[in-house]
DNA sequence: TAAATATATACGCCTTGACGAATATGTATG
DNA sequence: CATACATATTCGTCAAGGCGTATATATTTA
């Protein structure tokens, strides 16, 4: 197979260049996350975020999961070592970025008090027990 | 000033996602460079390198200087520290590219023989001394 | 099987930006 | 000043992709 680091670089560069997708992309950084927390945290049309979900599929960045009703992204292990490198120093700067860590924060609330945001049995990410800190 | 690093990222990957760019880039990873080398490695018309230059500039991610009758570009230092080193990271990764590194070799060759490339009284870039290799 | 829920896709409209061709601008030189 | 040369910009056209709205699909539950 020909060397085609640059077309890789492309695709990834393409998929990044929209405010939307590295919201959800940031949002995916540590953890496989459902749809219907990533609908309810960025409070945008649920099939905005569905179709932005499949472009950055199609761009081989993120895999999905299917759970019963829900599905569930996570951030895709890159082929390409040099688009992979990137995309995690990518993530990294998100650190640095206000509206990113208030989204991240949005996220970690929601996940601990499902109920309170309108999704009662939806599935929590993994990296989030089920009794975090919910009241019941 | 706020952090605002997400919007800068976003101008930066939207100045990456064009390949007539990315090369650009690569050939001015390492020095300042002729318009009129740029246009003559990438084989394409001069108005689509000015276009292309021209968004690049306007996205702060290359400084231009006259010279005569010629123009010089080179990559900008960039204020976000973030974008900088995802930009630095996204040059190194054209070390791997084997059609990224043949731009650079052409470009070394012209440098070391502009006449035959039908750039003779054209400037040579800073680091290439005048008589790298030309024959007089 | 019918209804409810979660998610995906199709449609029409619109903006961004890429392109080739032509032309304009800036600079040096005769 | 006229010309040549290097580079930039404009214009019209076109394709990619973003959006809201509506609808389709998949799954569970009654």
């Amino acid at each position: 197979m020909p060397r085609q680091g640059s077309t890789n670089l492309l695709r990834l560069f393409r998929a990044l260049a929209d405010p939307t997708r590295l919201r959800l992309l940031n949002l995916m950084a540590d953890q496989e996350v459902c749809v219907c927390y990533l609908v309810e945290i960025l409070g945008l049309p649920q099939p905005k975020i569905s179709r932005h979900l499949a472009y950055l599929r199609a761009a081989g960045l993120v895999d999905a999961r299917r759970d019963g009703k829900w599905m569930h992204y996570k951030i895709a292990a890159l082929t390409d070592s040099g688009a992979e490198q990137i995309l995690r120093l990518t993530l990294d700067q998100f650190h640095e970025d206000r509206a990113m860590q208030a989204d991240v924060a949005r996220l970690n609330r929601a996940c601990c008090a499902p109920t309170r945001y309108g999704l009662g049995g939806a599935p929590l990410p993994q990296t989030i027990p089920a009794a975090c800190c919910e009241v019941r």
